[in-house]
DNA sequence: GAAGGCCTGGAA
DNA sequence: TTCCAGGCCTTC
């Protein structure tokens, strides 16, 4: 569930504690968490600075020095958490210590959709899933944007779910952005005029500056590092609301499901 | 471009 | 007991 403005709060609290550490130990709990091999990390990591924390899409990207990037993807249910001492979790699968602080940061994801890898500075040292990665909705141009989307026949919901077209969006968000330029989840771009998409690329950078604002949303696992929760799922417009009133015209919000995933809409609104 | 699979907990 | 949620990948 933690989509891009979750990822991005979660990004903008490590920061703040992470910056300038120095990796101890890092214990792996489980072994398929991570791509990498429990014994490369354990070599790699260990005596290595945290010299920068970014977001790429879903990912959180730890840089350290000597040219090595620590990455997590959060899938469903993961959680990068402050642990004081680690009591038994059967969802627990990483352990990070360092030298200069004793609370331990954690990986904890019960669904196990999650990931963790390390890479060096090469391309090659980079996942398919990450080196496919398409632009980032604030930092791609209006321009790109229309033009990319124009020439698509897919159904539009699933084109912006589409992490190699655009990085970020999940099914939160992808619904909230359509209702904000309403448009229906089953159009197909390249049949809509190029205004509506200009609308579209609006929709979503002002559904993502709003969420990130409110500190994401807060549906099942999602909870920030101090244990308070986001507030945008109290302004979700579509997601979430199926049965409900439209915000905007009364109108009862309809669910289906595209491409297997379900899509949440108002029938009156998004055409 | 659609459908199934991985995974788990909570709801029906 | 079965179904559903959805991150992303694989297969058709």
């Amino acid at each position: 569930m933690p989509e891009l403005p979750e990822v991005e709060n979660i990004v903008r609290e490590l920061k703040q504690k992470t910056m300038g550490l120095t990796f101890r130990r890092i214990s792996i709990l489980h072994e398929e968490i991570s791509k990498t091999p429990r014994q490369t990390m354990g070599k790699k990591i260990p005596q290595r600075k945290i010299i920068s924390l970014s977001r790429r899409g879903k990912y959180i990207r730890f840089g350290l020095n000597e040219e090595n990037t620590l990455w997590f993807h959060l899938g469903m249910t993961g959680q990068l958490v402050w642990r004081d001492e680690t009591v038994k979790d059967p969802h627990l699968h990483v352990v990070m210590e360092f030298l200069e602080i004793p609370q331990k940061l954690v990986f904890r994801d019960i669904r196990k959709f999650g990931e963790m890898f390390l890479t060096n500075g090469n391309l090659e040292s980079l996942p398919e899933g990450v080196r496919r990665l398409g632009p980032e909705p604030f930092e791609i141009s209006e321009k790109t944007f229309i033009e990319t989307f124009r020439q698509r026949s897919g159904r539009i919901k699933s084109l912006l779910l589409n992490q190699r077209i655009l990085a970020g969006l999940g099914n939160i968000y992808a619904d909230e952005s359509l209702h904000r330029a309403g448009i229906d989840p089953r159009r197909r771009p390249n049949r809509l005029k190029s205004g509506r998409l200009k609308q579209l690329y609006q929709s979503i950078r002002e559904t993502l500056e709003e969420a990130i604002k409110l500190g994401g949303s807060s549906i099942d696992d999602y909870i920030h590092s101090d244990g308070s929760r986001g507030f945008f799922q109290n302004f979700h417009r579509v997601y979430g609301r199926f049965g409900l009133e439209c915000v905007v015209c009364k109108t009862a919000i309809r669910k289906i499901k595209l491409a297997g995933r379900s899509a949440s809409f108002c029938p009156q609104c998004q055409t």
